[in-house]
DNA sequence: ACGGCTGCGACG
DNA sequence: TCGTCGCAG
């Protein structure tokens, strides 16, 4: 439920815009000869003729319905025509809406406060744009009024048949209206123009409803479709409402309008004003209870976000039935190609919109073999997100194993997956006007001269098959080696000039040793597998090469060896913690790995696993890591900085997650990073507890560009230049370097050129567009080009590295949010919790 | 065993 | 915070 505002004291002028069965209309405009025609967007042609997710209004009228099948709309309607939408990768690809959306959303949020709903709404707050218009050319001295904008409904006036258009003027033009339906009249002026412009540029039509709220707007949008626009003035309200099923307003569609209808006797919104607002508290909770006291009477205070991209990239695909995936391989499989669209799409974030995505999360669904009424739900795991589909790969796996153990638990049955998807979330800008964001900019192949070719391939050099513009997958799989990760470790030696130590030596070996062995051998001696035969679509020999997949199928007992050597070596502070932001569950490390190290690694690796001290004793030496809070400290950035040349943690096996949660206890991160880097770096230099700032090696810091803002936050004195000169950042310059050399992240895109050979299906076809993210390049322009500061986006870490009077400034700032009090919920309303209850 | 694929927000 | 759940289209 959304929280619940009054609104505001000034009246808004509030829209909703929504597209006209907008698959459809995308695919009309591919191909015209669609258009006037019955037609609807399937998906999946091949059961029952694919599920319908949108239809024209030519079909509608022959009553065929979202959520219909190919099969039956055919029934109702022989002559509809069916279009396919798009797949790549096994999987329904919505890139093409995606972009569509993008080219109206960067027309409508010319005028206004602009937040993108869904993939084909927005909602507009002209309140400024309706009141200068007010001011400067009001409706009633306008010589001519906009067409579209006669075409209007107005709720509440009465439409005479014979002039209906003749009353709307009338409406729009009083001189002895209220200022508030005087702004509401401007309003539906400026929307009536945007659609036309919608129209002319993009050939999409669309619905709009003005009103004061984006409750009421979005109500109004839906009354007159297609390509109409509808006005709520305040005066129609009560009246609109008094016959608004519950279920039709949003947020009631679901449990709770149900509720409402069962439990209170509730059949329209206006029903609702029957109840005080403590007894619908007391029936749906403080925060609840509120909003719907406030829907009743129309009163909605959300704000239009100023948010014209999406807060997350998802790619998902469900198994149902017999397709359900019973292998570890094709699961694996499956997250190969969901990872590389995700990839793709966050790199087309980046590319276009100068942000970077911070947090990679698992979904998926299962059940047990023979558990069918087991309630357990398979659970969402989340780590932190490497930019490369290499590493989204290796990571989305390692997530899905932590899980399906998670899962199982110790029972050794079959299992089922029925659904699986990877989400990126938590974006962050990147500060522009930096030297950051010109490295970035120059680096990144889509958008580089041929100039910073050099150092980009001083970083991640090409895998020779890639540079022929194709890479041998068989070859690759079959010597086992994880090439990304390779070719990134010998070019960190080679870039840092790195000298060969005693330790660095042994390092190497383990690095060489790893490198040698298949991602996921631990799997030999606990697959994970069910024993139902699955009907993966892939070939998994191909594709994973890993035989451990292929066969076998029970997931061992407990008390297995593996579990065994995990007692003996896995140090009980460990047990139940929650290392870095892996989700990992403790079970999941497998210190056995140990033992099939040669001997004089595993001396030093059980050096690693010493038990951790409890007290932080170590000083402190400067202010950034005083900042205790700071989501990002100095020391945080530069074990980031190095998280990807760590050897151990490069690989998807399952076993390395003990080294993961190890390294946090200030074990092998620097150990790893090591490996790669200056010697002086090992040891405790980047130890999570004990860390100087003096300690940091200057030698680290490269390229020469970035030195000067690193410099700027090393050094204290010297930050406050590089911060201000970021000052529309809702990222800070720290986090940005660090997110970049986190994983090369502008190099990525070569990156996953490189890859997104591995394991790819072909399609029997060229493949369809797939270039946007959803953005289009005027959306950027608003972002980027404004001055537009976050106050909620500062760092807080930062704050201590300025001069003393701005930090006072900005911690001034940082107050506290203020935030609508959901404090307690509680019921006495049975139907609608009880199933909140039982899980 | 069927509506698939997204995406957002609140809650604990 | 992360994970779960609800809701929407």
């Amino acid at each position: 439920m959304p929280i619940a505002r009054p609104e505001p004291k000034d009246a808004r002028v509030i829209a909703h815009v929504d597209m006209d069965c907008f698959y459809v209309q995308v695919e009309q405009r591919k191909n015209p000869e669609l258009r006037g025609l019955p037609a609807a967007v399937v998906q999946y042609n091949s059961w029952k003729g694919g599920g319908l997710i949108a239809v024209s209004y030519e079909a509608r009228k022959f009553g065929v319905k979202r959520s219909m099948r190919g099969d039956e709309a055919k029934k109702v309607c022989p002559n509809i025509q069916l279009i396919q939408v798009p797949v790549a990768r096994g999987k329904a690809d919505l890139n093409l809406y995606r972009s569509a959306g993008s080219e109206v959303v960067s027309i409508l949020a010319t005028k206004g406060r602009c937040e993108r709903a869904s993939i084909d709404e927005v909602y507009l707050d002209l309140t400024d744009a309706a009141k200068s218009m007010l001011l400067e050319a009001p409706p009633e001295v306008l010589e001519a009024i906009d067409e579209e904008a006669l075409k209007s409904h107005i709720l509440g006036v009465t439409n005479d048949i014979t002039d209906r258009e003749g009353n709307v003027r009338e409406w729009l033009c009083r001189s002895d209206a209220d200022h508030e339906d005087k702004l509401l009249a401007c309003g539906a002026i400026i929307i009536a123009q945007l659609r036309t412009k919608v129209l002319e540029e993009t050939k999409f039509t669309c619905s709009a409803g003005i009103a004061h709220n984006k409750m009421l707007a979005k109500q109004a949008s839906a009354m007159h479709k297609p390509a109409q626009q509808t006005v709520v003035p305040s005066s129609s309200v009560k009246d609109l409402l008094a016959s608004l099923p519950v279920k039709k307003m949003k947020q009631l569609g679901g449990k709770l309008g149900s509720s409402l209808q069962i439990d209170l006797g509730v059949k329209t919104v206006g029903d609702l004003l029957h109840f005080t607002e403590v007894k619908l508290q007391e029936c749906y909770g403080i925060n609840t209870g509120t909003w719907l006291w406030n829907i009743a009477r129309g009163i909605n205070g959300e704000e239009v976000e100023d948010r014209l991209l999406p807060k997350s990239h998802g790619c998902g695909k469900t198994f149902p039935g017999p397709q359900a995936l019973k292998t570890t391989a094709s699961v694996e499989n499956w997250l190969n190609q969901l990872c590389e669209e995700l990839s793709e799409r966050i790199q087309s974030d980046l590319d276009q919109n100068k942000r970077l995505v911070h947090r990679l999360t698992l979904h998926a669904k299962a059940f047990k073999a023979n558990d069918l009424d087991s309630h357990k739900k398979f659970p969402s795991k989340s780590c932190p997100l490497r930019y490369g589909t290499a590493k989204l790969q290796e990571d989305a796996m390692k997530l899905f194993v932590s899980g399906l153990r998670e899962f199982l638990g110790s029972q050794n049955i079959g299992w089922g997956i029925t659904s699986l998807s990877v989400t990126a979330s938590k974006l962050s800008d990147i500060p522009h006007g930096t030297s950051i964001v010109r490295f970035l900019q120059d680096k990144n192949p889509s958008t580089s001269l041929a100039g910073s070719k050099v150092f980009m391939e001083e970083i991640v050099p090409l895998h020779p098959a890639d540079q022929n513009g194709k890479r041998n997958e068989v070859a690759s799989e079959e010597i086992g080696v994880n090439n990304d990760t390779l070719v990134q470790d010998k070019a960190l030696c080679r870039r840092r000039s790195w000298t060969n130590t005693s330790k660095d030596k042994a390092k190497c070996t383990i690095l060489n040793f790893f490198q040698g062995s298949n991602s996921y051998s631990c799997m030999t001696k606990e697959t994970l597998d069910g024993s139902i035969q699955d009907h993966s679509p892939f070939s998994s020999s191909v594709l994973t090469g890993n035989q451990q997949y292929s066969g076998v199928n029970k997931i061992e007992q407990q008390g297995a060896p593996a579990e065994a050597k995990n007692d003996t070596s896995t140090h009980p502070n460990q047990t139940g913690q929650r290392i870095d932001t892996w989700t990992f569950n403790v079970e999941d490390i497998d210190p056995s790995v140990i033992d099939e190290l040669p001997l004089e690694i595993q001396r030093e690796v059980r050096g690693w696993l010493q038990p951790p001290k409890r007290a932080n004793t170590s000083k402190r030496g400067s202010s950034i890591i005083g900042s205790s809070s700071s989501p990002w400290t100095t020391k945080q950035a530069l074990n980031h900085f190095f998280k990807d040349y760590a050897p151990l943690s490069s690989f998807g096996n399952q076993r390395y997650s003990g080294a993961n949660k190890i390294e946090q206890q200030g074990g092998p991160a620097e150990a790893n990073n090591d490996t790669g880097s200056h010697p002086d770096l090992a040891g405790q230099k980047f130890d999570t507890r004990t860390f100087d700032i003096e300690d940091i090696d200057p030698f680290i810091i490269d390229p020469l560009e970035i030195q000067r803002d690193v410099q700027g936050w090393v050094l204290p004195p010297k930050c406050a230049a590089s911060i201000e000169s970021s000052n529309s950042s809702s990222c800070t310059t720290k986090e940005a370097l660090n997110d970049f050399f986190q994983d090369h992240a502008p190099l990525s895109s070569s990156g996953s050129q490189n890859y997104s050979g591995i394991n790819k299906i072909e399609q029997g076809g060229p493949a369809e567009a797939n270039n946007d993210t959803g953005t289009h390049p005027n959306q950027s322009r608003q972002k980027f080009d404004t001055w537009t500061f976050n106050v909620e986006d500062i760092d807080p870490s930062i704050i201590d590295e300025l001069p003393l009077e701005i930090q006072r400034e900005v911690q001034g700032w940082l107050q506290p949010h203020k935030r609508a009090n959901t404090s307690k919920r509680g019921s006495s309303i049975v139907h609608y919790f009880s199933s909140a209850k039982k899980s």
